[in-house]
DNA sequence: TAGCTGACGCCCT
DNA sequence: CAGGGCGCCAGCT
């Protein structure tokens, strides 16, 4: 599902978790991406923050500006660790992603 | 087995 | 504004 997030936009650990049908398990959204990191295919996991958009998973990344650096590098602004206008550009699954990333996933 | 700890989120004092 | 409780659940001690 993190892969269907578009260059330029996020989204949140708990909106994740929520259309995956289990709300309130967020922290295994956060869980699963720690795993993600360092393989193919590549999971932008830097456009995943937490509610209040802010870049909660920073230190999970090698560099400790890492993630900040690959929003900016996609246009996204970051200040304070906090990504600014967190809600325009947020990308709600819900009512953005299309039934192709099921049909992917074989179902 | 019990307890703790997360890249969380919501609700209540 | 701070702090606590609870749900969530995988993976260690």
């Amino acid at each position: 599902m993190v892969s269907e997030i578009p260059s330029g936009r996020v989204t949140s650990y708990g909106a994740i978790a929520a259309f995956a049908g289990s709300p309130g398990a967020a922290r295994m959204v956060g869980w699963a991406l720690n795993k993600s990191g360092g393989h193919e295919p590549f999971i932008p996991a830097h456009r995943v923050l937490n509610r209040n958009g802010a870049l909660t998973g920073k230190h999970a990344f090698p560099g400790a500006q890492t993630m900040q650096q690959l929003l900016e590098a996609e246009g996204v602004k970051v200040v304070n660790d906090h990504v600014v206008d967190f809600q325009s550009i947020f990308w709600d699954p819900s009512r953005e992603l299309s039934y192709s990333l099921f049909y992917q996933m074989g179902e």
